[in-house]
DNA sequence: TACCCTAATATTGTCAACAATCGGACGACA
DNA sequence: TGTCGTCCGATTGTTGACAATATTAGGGTA
C-alpha cells in the first residue's frame, strides 16, 4: 500500500503539519476514540508543542470532517453514524463512478497494466487467505484509489483522497468491514478493470456505481441484524489520552 | 437569494469566523483578485486584529480551496483556470445528478410547492429583463441551491453548499457568465421540477446532468472563441489593500 | 556581462501570557 | 425536594513577542 498519500518531498513541513498528520492518524485508526474530547492543553503538553500548531492542525481535522467543534466549548472526534456511513457511500458511488468514466477515457495503457499488476497481487494474497481479509488489507480501498488517481481530475482526486478515504478507513477501522463480499468485490474490481482496458467509460461507469451501490448494501444489511436501530459506533466518551498506555508520544 | 449560508443565529461567533466570512466574500466577489498575495501583517492591521484568528481564517480559506498556501511562504488566493473550471462542472454533474435524484425521492410536497413559486419568481423578473441576467442574478445558483438542501443528504449539502458553491459565485464574478443559455436554463430548471414533483427519481437526475453539462459545454465554447489556449482569469498579480481605496475595513 | 555567493530584510511559524466564555458545583428559595 | 441563580474553575479565543525560513538586493568572480 504504497504511497496512499504523499506527502513526501514538499520541502518545508511545519510543526503544524506534522501534528496533523499525526492526529488524523491516531483519529482514524481508532487511537483516539470517536466521540473524545480534544483537549488542547492536554494534547499540548503530551506533544511537547504549543497550543497554536494545534490548533492550527485541529482546525484542518475539521476541515475533513474527523472533529467537530464548537465555539468556546471545544472539539471533539466525530461520533461515527449508521446515517452518515450510508451518506458517504451515496457520495462514492456518484463520485467514483465519474472517476471510473474518466479513467476509461484517458487512462494509459501502461497505467492499466499497473491495476491488472495490483490485482493479481491481490488475487495471490486473497487466495491465500480464501478472502476473508481483502477490505481489512485495505486492498480494496487501494484499488479504488488508483482508479481515481486515474480520473486525472484533481479536484475529485483531492476530494475523494484528502477527505472521503480517509473517512472510509475510520469506518473501517470502528465497524470491521464485512468479509462476506471479499471475493465478490475482488471480482467486480476484475470487471471495472476490464471496462476500462475496453476504453468503455459507461461500463466502467455502471459497474463501478453497481459495486459501491452493493458494498452499500451489504453494510446496510449488516447493520440491521446487528443493531436494529441507528446505534453509534462507541457510546462511551472517552478523554483524549485519558489512558496514557503507550506513554508520552514519539518526538514530531 | 435569502439565506444562502444561513450562520446566523448559532451562538457564539467567534472573531475567526467573522474575518473568515468577511475575506471569503471579498474573494468571491473579486475585491480582493485571484493570485493576489495573502500578507498576514497588512491585512491584521487593515482589519484591526492579530494574526492569530487572521491564521485561523485563512487556514479555512485553504480547506475551502479558496487560496493556495506554501509553508513559509505564504497564501495567495487562488488562480481560475479554465480547466479548473471544467473540472468544477463535471463534479457538479455528478453530485447535482444525485442531489435531483435523491430530492425526488425524499423532498415533501411542500417543498415542491417552494420551488415552483420560487420559479414563477424567476420569471417574472426574467420576463422583465429577457433572459439577460439569470445568471448574474444567482438565481440559478438560487434553484441549484434548493436542489441540494432538498436532497437531505448532509455530507452532500455541506460540500456542495459549503466549498463548490462559492467557487462557482468567484468564476461568475471573475468571468461574466454567458447569458445566451438563460432561457434555456430556466426552461429545464421548470423540467427538473416537473420530474420532482412526479417522483421520478432517474428521470430527474437525468435532466439534471444534462443540464449542468449543457453549461460546461456552453462555457467551453465561451472560452475557445474568447482565449483560444488555457487562459488565466487574472495575469497580473497585486498584491492585497495595495489599493486601499475603500479606506480601512469596518470593525468586525 | 552573466553567474554565484552572501547578507540584509521581511514574512511566516511558534511560543507563552492575557482575556473572554462556558460548564459544573454549591447554595438559596419556592 | 426540585428548581433556579450565582460563583468558581477550567477551557478556549486572542494577543504580542520571539525564532526560523524564504525572498531579494548587492557585491565579487569567472
Amino acid at each position: 500500500m504504497p504511497d496512499l498519500n504523499d506527502q513526501l518531498g514538499q520541502q518545508g513541513v511545519t510543526l503544524a503539519d506534522r501534528v496533523f498528520a499525526r492526529l488524523r492518524q491516531a483519529i482514524v485508526e481508532g487511537e483516539i476514540p470517536s466521540g473524545t474530547k480534544i483537549s488542547e492543553p492536554e494534547l499540548a503538553s503530551e506533544y511537547g508543542i504549543s497550543r497554536g500548531p494545534l490548533r492550527d492542525a485541529i482546525g484542518r481535522l475539521e476541515a475533513c470532517h474527523l472533529v467537530e467543534r464548537r465555539p468556546n466549548v471545544g472539539a471533539r472526534v466525530v461520533s461515527l453514524t449508521q446515517e452518515d456511513l450510508l451518506e458517504l457511500y451515496l457520495l462514492r458511488e456518484a463520485l467514483e463512478g465519474m472517476a471510473a468514466r474518466l479513467a476509461a477515457e484517458r487512462m494509459s495503457g501502461r497505467d492499466i497494466d499497473e491495476l491488472r499488476k495490483l490485482l493479481r497481487q491481490h488475487q495471490e494474497r486473497a487466495e491465500l487467505q480464501e478472502g476473508i481479509a481483502y477490505f481489512q488489507t485495505e486492498g480494496d480501498l487501494d484499488f479504488h484509489y488508483r482508479i481515481i488517481k486515474a480520473s486525472g481530475n484533481v479536484r475529485l482526486i483531492k476530494l475523494l483522497c484528502d477527505d472521503l478515504y480517509h473517512l472510509m478507513r475510520m469506518y473501517r477501522f470502528q465497524f470491521g468491514m464485512a468479509s462476506s463480499r471479499a471475493l465478490i468485490a475482488f471480482r467486480e474490481h476484475g470487471h471495472i478493470v476490464e471496462a476500462i482496458a475496453d476504453r468503455d467509460p459507461e461500463m466502467a461507469e455502471l459497474i463501478m456505481r453497481r459495486h459501491i451501490r452493493s458494498s452499500r448494501i451489504n453494510v446496510e444489511l449488516l447493520f440491521d441484524e446487528k443493531a436494529p436501530k441507528g446505534a453509534r459506533a462507541t457510546p462511551a466518551i472517552r478523554s483524549a489520552s485519558a489512558d496514557s498506555s503507550a506513554g508520552a508520544a514519539p518526538p514530531l
